[in-house]
DNA sequence: TTGGAAAAATGAACACTGTTCATTTTCTTT
DNA sequence: AAAGAAAATGAACAGTGTTCATTTTTCCAA
């Protein structure tokens, strides 16, 4: 029994081993510009043995996709110890632009890059994507019930947060902030969350 | 005279074709997935032929982009009839992300893809993409003449308005709407935008 | 310990990509 | 019609993702 066990850790080892090449490979080349025979160079083994591991290059994306996903996850965990649901709400925000700020490839791999975004193919992350969403919506309604946003559809409302703080991490991450000449980009995000985050206190 | 002024046309009527023919693909396939051989195949020329007019594949895409940018002038003009400041930032709005809607894959060519951001190449894009930077500061000065968004700083503001509208733009063009189940993604950029608008005005 | 089955790894091959360039075709002028 | 210039060609090069017949390694039973 004991060798089924070993061959099959010694599976999820060598998938770990093709994911941190291809992840140390993708965050400095970008997806398209890396390539399988790369990756394979990089762990010092041929190109058909990743198809052993993975169906397709896409599927090692998809494993990253993940990986991010819990990174994310991870990132929010300080929001439990954040009573004040308005304050809750505000330090989501702030998490969300950290996590994008400083994991600026795993952000541009989740939310930004044209992949194939089915939910047949990518169940976990949809689910884990969901999640996140759930949450940030139960927030805005704690809001709600705290007096904020009267009479506002927390769904749409979520919407619009979500988009304010992708906004202003797309635009990082895809290098748009350089249209403000002599501005540090980290300045204007960091700027621009705080009016958001003012307006959102008053609306 | 007349045949180097001929040739002169013919060439730039070949550059259209090429230009054409690419855009047409570019929308269906996408940039990356878009050849030479095709482009070439479509305007039945051989491959060769695209590089008389078009040093690499990134100058049809340095073309497309500045089309793009005409395109998003173009349809601002109809703020120069709203005289309301806040008015016009609202329609300001409105416009740039009708534009990102109807014109998708312009938008993404424009505002999303991961393409060779460098001003030297591509100067005159950025001085457009500058001047409606430009144009939507002076309008947030005319808000704040008008005694909106009182000591705020109009350009850190003009980045979280932009953020805003491009998050929407960027999440429907690149299909993160589907978070939403049960949601049309233009219902959800239509209520986001709504409320978003009246935060501003609330400011 | 050895034979053979099963699992793992290989690398050549296929059809594609952007790009180059010697060759051929077409046009223009003398 | 001949010579010269401009335009177009398509084969070739080095790269891509992916497949698969072949080889190597690992394993267990005899």
């Amino acid at each position: 029994m004991s060798i089924i066990a070993r061959r099959q850790r010694e599976r999820t080892e060598m998938r770990q081993l093709i994911l941190d090449a291809a992840r140390s490979i993708f965050l400095e080349k970008g997806y398209d510009h890396t390539s399988i025979r790369t990756i394979a160079e990089r762990i010092e083994y041929s190109p058909g043995t990743i198809y052993l591991y993975f169906k397709e290059k896409d599927d090692i994306f998809h494993a990253l996709h993940e990986e991010g996903f819990r990174r994310l996850l991870e990132s929010m965990q300080p929001l439990l110890h954040v009573q004040d649901p308005m304050e809750r709400l505000k330090a989501m925000g702030r998490l969300y632009l950290d996590f994008a700020l400083k994991n600026k490839d795993f952000y541009d791999l989740m939310f930004i890059m044209q992949a194939p975004m089915n939910m047949e193919k990518d169940p976990c992350n949809w689910e884990m994507g969901s999640h996140t969403l759930d949450f940030l919506k139960s927030v805005i309604r704690d809001c709600q019930k705290a007096g904020y946003f009267k009479g506002k559809d927390a769904e749409d409302l979520s919407f619009m947060v979500w988009s304010t703080v992708h906004g202003m991490a797309a635009l990082f991450c895809r290098n748009r902030c350089q249209v403000y000449e002599n501005r540090e980009a980290l300045d204007l995000v960091e700027k621009g969350f705080t009016y958001f985050s003012e307006m959102l206190e008053r609306y």
